[in-house]
DNA sequence: TTGTAAGCGTTATCAC
DNA sequence: GTGATAACGCTTACAA
């Protein structure tokens, strides 16, 4: 491996040239420079980012935590922090979330990321403690279900974005309308149930709790195997329009139904959430609330740096949302 | 920031009696150890990884360079990958690679990352000398256009997963078969198509060119336009059946002959590769091949960690693949 | 069994 | 403008 140690010997000069060169410092007699220069070329050295690192205090290394890599709506975040992050030379370090191993993120994180980007992680008081002591920055993307005070989120308005579908639903004659969440405590999914029902609430409709699916985390196929015993179940569905807490859930539903041989939308409207690329391309395409991903990672990774640099406070953020209308919502059938 | 000088202090040992702890080194007495054990935790310390990597000149970070993190084939891969290291808690930092920004691959991980993974990306040779000389080693998951000889890769065997396929086409009758691939340089997907045509012929069957389309950078879009636009042009296809390079492709070529009318698989057979989850979701789900990406992502971080723990060299991995049979392939129409 | 100290490759503060 | 040199927090001979 080649040092700085060496480039310096090489061109003739100490090793603080070097770093001045290196780090642009304006100083440098340009024919220095260039002799610098040249020996690096020369040498094919690059600067070792850890030993630098390990000097300035600045790693430019941010952790990001996924719940599942595999679903696309996290990567489509993951694709937007990404693109930004690679503009301001820094790096992302994915690590899947457990709960139950959180203490491992001490460890992981010491001295290695500047700052540890969530995706709703309902992280511990303990943990947060911990990263705020020796200096790792929070923040979250998506809003977790119970908002930690020391965590600034960036998330749409949720409320606003069932009003929407609600009315949507409702222009089309629907009133008794269901929800399929995914309640376990930790997951971003959580809050967009709660934010639903009070949209009901607004539109002056009453939710009741039998209209609520458990599509437990939130996967395609949990969804799909709920709705499929429902349907064979043989019971009428107490509900003639389903919003689904996110697109995986909907094309779970929607499956089932084809299986099961209901019509969408003439005998279920079948709406959802988040607008991955797949629900566009499913049969009938799903109506959805479009989620700004790529924006919402470029918002995020701009306030942090933004912050590292210069110490400006992190602050939530609320992106805009949009309801994308497909066909698989249509008339109340009578 | 708490470091090891602080729990040595607040311990009563030296700082040398911290690390024996931490690196649980045998030596120390068990009634030091526990002193030392309780000031880390009333202090809330944990190791400066990048100190840590300074000196022992392992990062225990390993870099993965994607294409395209949307694409859930990838994704797939990731998960594997990264199920895998943090079981060696090694953290990957992922990038996307971007052929026209190269260079700033070397200074992006040098002195950052032990090993640097590639899927099936093709380096400038003068890349790859750069990481060997500075000792960051490099493993390929796919085989790339041109395999490098100094890359070993884990990959499945095209040739043998198409011969399936074309088998399983033949048996429905069809002898005049598509291809749908993807024919930049640098993509994975370029090598498939070769492969897909040698299985043609070693089927007594010919490839003629008009039956090839191109899907561009394999994308779901770009397959639906070209699909779209030929089927709207009024010309018979060229073929009964067509394999695309990936699920994807696939997805785009179906929604394309939904919208124009085409019954798949009555008036046209469609197969993919990879078994993307989305695969079996589309309407008729999709015949191809299953891409073992989760037991390729452990091969993978397997042997780079073996490779670096032990010196063991890395060779080249064959997975086994498998003919998934679903319904968009048929009965050729006569 | 524990302590001392050299050194990992940088940056940055001084002198010169 | 440039050159010594002290950190940064850690691991690991080697000494005690």
């Amino acid at each position: 491996m080649v040092t700085r140690d060496e480039v310096a010997r090489h061109a003739g000069v100490s090793v603080a040239v070097v770093s001045y060169v290196i780090n642009n410092k304006p100083v440098v007699k340009e024919a220095t420079r260039q002799k610098v220069l040249q020996a690096i070329r020369e040498l094919g050295y690059s600067p070792n980012l850890t030993a630098r690192s390990l000097k300035t205090r600045r790693m430019n290394q941010i952790g990001v935590l996924f719940n599942h890599i595999g679903n696309p709506f996290e990567t489509g975040i993951a694709l937007g922090l990404e693109q930004r992050a690679r503009k301001d030379g820094q790096s992302l370090i994915f690590q899947t979330y457990d709960p139950s191993e959180e203490d491992h993120l001490k460890t992981l994180f010491s001295g290695r990321a500047d700052a540890i980007i969530l995706l709703g992680q309902q992280l511990k008081a303990d943990t947060i403690d911990h990263f705020t002591k020796i200096g790792v920055n929070l923040f979250s993307v998506m809003m977790p279900q119970q908002p930690h005070a020391r965590i600034p989120c960036a998330d749409i308005d949720w409320f606003e974005a069932y009003r929407a579908m609600v009315d949507h639903l409702i222009r089309f004659g629907h009133t008794r309308i269901g929800f399929m969440g995914a309640l376990n405590r930790e997951s971003y999914l959580g809050i967009r149930f709660r934010h639903f029902r009070q949209a009901l609430l607004s539109h002056g409709l009453e939710f009741r709790d039998e209209r609520l699916m458990h599509g437990s985390f939130g996967t395609l196929e949990m969804a799909y195997e709920q709705m499929a015993s429902r349907l064979s179940s043989g019971t009428d569905l107490p509900f003639t329009a389903i919003v689904c807490a996110n697109d995986l859930m909907a094309i779970g539903v929607l499956s089932a139904c084809r299986d099961n041989g209901v019509a969408v939308p003439e005998q279920l409207s079948i709406a959802s959430s988040e607008n991955i690329l797949m629900s566009s391309h499913t049969s009938p395409p799903l109506t959805t609330i479009h989620y700004p991903r790529r924006e919402i990672g470029f918002t995020t990774i701009e306030a942090v740096i933004n912050h590292l640099n210069t110490g400006t406070p992190l602050t939530n953020y609320t992106l805009n949302h949009e309801l994308f209308v497909r066909s698989s919502t249509g008339k109340v059938r009578d």
